[in-house]
DNA sequence: TGCGATCATATCGCGCGCGATTTATATCGA
DNA sequence: TCGATATAAATCGCGCGCGATATGATCGCA
């Protein structure tokens, strides 16, 4: 069962990160939020839910609490009202540096290669491109 | 990133079997469960948690919704009382031909070929164990 | 026998994921 | 210009995942 093995390494892998990211008052979600901020900063709640697969019935309420730890800023857009752009804070960039340091431990933890680790993961990123045309 | 490729992968497979399983009236853990109970029946909850990787905190409500479903029963060992032994019913039981339907469906929507989807499993596999050893 | 430790399951609270609906703003055409 | 339509985000409800704690049954050992 492929899908069994993707549910279950999805799983191990979010508690791989649980306690590395505890110290930072993050959760799981809230990190790739970060990761796609660092990215590229000042970006629409919409646009990130694009790149995260998510909208915005989850995004909202979980940056609204990014926003309450002060790790980003939620504002509307004077352009377009109905716009909310979404900006890092400096402490939020400032996890930055910090977040290298967990890169370093997940990687360790996989066993892999660099070259492994990298075809596997395109390997699931073209499944999930191919799986996403079926839907 | 791998962890993101996981992350997205594994939602996009749930979103690809919510359709599929939506007329069963089942969500994606529910027929995780039947998979296990499929394979072998009579199973206590601690059993069936080890296996797919849960607590009793997420499959005791999970339980109880499937028994409401009457998919499942829920009985009290009468040689332990402590422990819960979960058995499928008829109607669950009878789930597993409309799975054939189902697991082909996926197959094809994933764009690989038998062996390409058995390699990327057991990679998988030896990920998620890996991970599992470094928590 | 009785009492503390252990074990199996259950409960509680919170964050996430999502289908469905709502609100507010913007755009387009008669 | 005005009204219908489209768009962006927010809200609501429910199921899942999990840390923490509770309840109740069994076991070990003096």
């Amino acid at each position: 069962m492929l899908c069994f093995a993707l549910y279950s390494a999805n799983h191990a892998m979010t508690r791989l990160y649980r306690p590395l990211l505890q110290p930072l008052g993050l959760t799981y979600p809230q990190y790739l939020v970060l990761v796609a901020l660092w990215s590229e900063d000042e970006r629409r709640v919409g646009a990130l839910g694009e790149e995260l697969g998510l909208d915005t019935n989850t995004l909202t309420p979980l940056l609204k609490r990014m926003a309450e730890a002060g790790l980003v800023t939620r504002g509307r857009s004077a352009a377009d009202e109905r716009v909310v752009t979404v900006r890092l804070t400096d402490k939020g960039r400032a996890l930055e540096a910090e977040a290298e340091r967990i890169t370093t431990c997940v990687f360790e933890a996989t066993g892999l290669s660099v070259e492994e680790l990298a075809d596997l993961r395109d390997r699931i990123a073209r499944l999930n491109t191919e799986i996403a045309e079926h839907l």
